[in-house]
DNA sequence: AGTCCGACTCTAATCGTTTAGTGCAGGATT
DNA sequence: AATCCTGCACTAAACGATTAGAGTCGGACT
């Protein structure tokens, strides 16, 4: 390894000068710099980030801590937050918390051992037994997305989910439908709960009882949303629509359509929450809920950001607007 | 910050006590280890990484850079990457070239100033006007996957591209398809040689001459083959079945199909190189070569961690077979 | 009794930077 | 002429861990 004293010693000048002279932190002559710099060229020289960060006591690293990487949503967000998190000079220290919470807890840890600058954090919603305690986070900026991680006072950023419910719903009953069921998320994450609750506004707001409405419940996973439609299709009499709670869901109900020979949308409509790149190519082309997900991975760095640079006050909360993106997927109601 | 002196000083012992206790490297009393135990959980001590990286001269840290997150494949091998890491002991800094040379440098360099362990490496094709010189790569381990950067010796963890294009062609061909056009990606990058290269072997074989197919080339992007396929499907005759070299540009393929007003399989099979998630909810489901990135993932992370470990030799180039995934795309060629 | 050994424990150097503090030379000011 | 800046450059002390190497203290052996 070529060190700093290396490029002193070739230079013929101090440790001190060459560090001047490469982070422009004090006036150096002009032929010094020359000189320094001629060696760092000659020696290949590049500093060492370990040693600055233990001197300075600051990293350029930045955490990204998701539950589930496959989710189109994280995917564009990891995206997202790595694109800007570069633009700021930092890189992005992924993990993948897989929505369980003892792993989250671990790389909770891990992110301060690396004394990230900063930490972006989609929460696991379930807290474990020892759920990430205050101590572990104490000193660290951070901003959660998309889920509120309970007892933890930081920046969050999230999208009007019960507007998102609401307005995918709206479309269905607007096409005539009034029998429409829900295959929804686990009650317990705020995203699910609040789509939720959109679904049963809108339902209410055009006086249908949303309690005789069929509901599914379960994990954001394809293969509980797969069981849970075809319960729901089974059901007598059979819904003409479908509400559907996130991508991954969306997956399965789309598979149990098929596997139940019906078609999407001649006998029944779907109208789901999030959009992913693929949705545009499926066929039927899918109506969606789009979150403005570039927005909402700027807004958190912004707001990590200010919070790394010092900027104290009480934590906020940023709520974004989402947008309903008609496409195939759902019909007017047969005969309506 | 609470450092180890803090817990030596409340433990009544030494630091290097406090060290050998947490890292079980010297024997230490049992009495002992209960003191300093109890002094790390009053103050909730947790050592800084950066400080032991700096004298252990490693980092728990892993470098993986891709060329491009929403890419389904590298979706996944970063999920794969992740959890191996992690498995190992390792965090992962995640970096995006987004195709671009020059980023993809600056971040080679980044990998070195965080002095990661090593670096999982799917190399943008194209080296730039300094492409990355040995310099900046000297001394790191590194593993190259899916594609092979210019002049860099290192090892390589590649699928058998020609065979996978190989597979999905004489499908077709077996289907009674004469003429099959190709959607095919950028002759620069080895992945989307070889796979032409497969789909040729493959016209070869059955005797037809592959310089009378249709084939239409273009970066790896939805867009590009988009406006390939429409060309394709402009010509006459029409082909009755396309071969599409990768995912992105499938999506773009089927809209072109639905937007040309064509139903697939019924006017045009099509099969496609990278299985992903939603291939299987796809109306039709679609025929694909996939690639098994868990196994990938995982012998990239094997052969690197047998280098980190210090593992000396040449260069290994490990090959993997890929699968024919038959759904509903392809049909057989009508009165064939 | 004297020596040696094993089992701990401690002191202090070290990793590669940054940076406060000090020194120094030469021109401007009194 | 003495003093004071000003602008560079240097020395040396951190940062927080790990780890040689040295010291200590009983007990076992000769």
């Amino acid at each position: 390894m070529v060190t700093i004293r290396d490029v002193a010693k070739l230079a013929n000048v101090s440790t001190a000068t060459v560090s001047a002279t490469l982070n422009r932190s004090a006036p150096v002559s002009p032929e010094l710099q020359a000189r320094v710099r001629r060696a760092v060229e000659e020696l290949g020289y590049a500093p060492d980030g370990v040693a600055r960060s233990l001197k300075t006591g600051t990293t350029a690293l930045l955490g990204l801590l998701v539950p589930d990487i496959t989710n189109p949503f994280f995917t564009q967000l990891v995206r997202v937050v790595e694109a800007a998190a570069q633009r700021a000079g930092y890189a992005v220290l992924l993990c993948d918390s897989d929505e369980d919470p003892a792993k989250e807890l671990t790389y909770l840890r891990l992110m301060r051992t690396h004394r990230v600058a900063g930490l972006v954090w989609c929460p696991v919603g379930e807290p474990g037994p020892e759920g990430p305690n205050a101590r572990t986070l104490a000193g660290l900026p951070i901003v959660m997305v998309d889920r509120a991680a309970p007892g933890v006072a930081a920046d969050l950023v999230v999208i009007d989910n019960r507007r998102a419910g609401y307005l995918a719903t709206a479309h269905l009953l607007e096409l005539g439908h009034r029998r429409i069921g829900a295959v929804a998320g686990p009650p317990h994450l705020l995203p699910a709960a609040e789509r939720l609750r959109g679904f049963t506004d809108a339902l209410r707001e055009r006086g249908l009882d949303p309690d005789a409405a069929p509901v599914g419940q379960g994990a954001f996973r394809e293969a509980e949303a797969y069981a849970s439609c075809r319960e729901l299709l089974g059901s007598e009499p059979r819904p003409t629509a479908l509400f559907v709670a996130n991508n991954h869901m969306l997956i399965g109900v789309m598979r149990a359509i098929a596997d139940l020979g019906l078609a999407c949308p001649a006998d029944i409509s779907v109208a789901a929450i999030d959009d992913f790149p693929w949705a545009n190519a499926f066929n039927p082309r899918l109506t969606t809920v789009r979150q403005p997900v570039a927005a909402i991975g700027e807004s958190a760095l912004r707001l990590l950001l200010a919070r790394i640079a010092g900027h104290a006050g009480a934590p906020v909360r940023e709520t974004l607007a989402c947008e309903l993106i008609v496409r195939n997927s759902c019909a007017p109601i047969a005969g309506g």
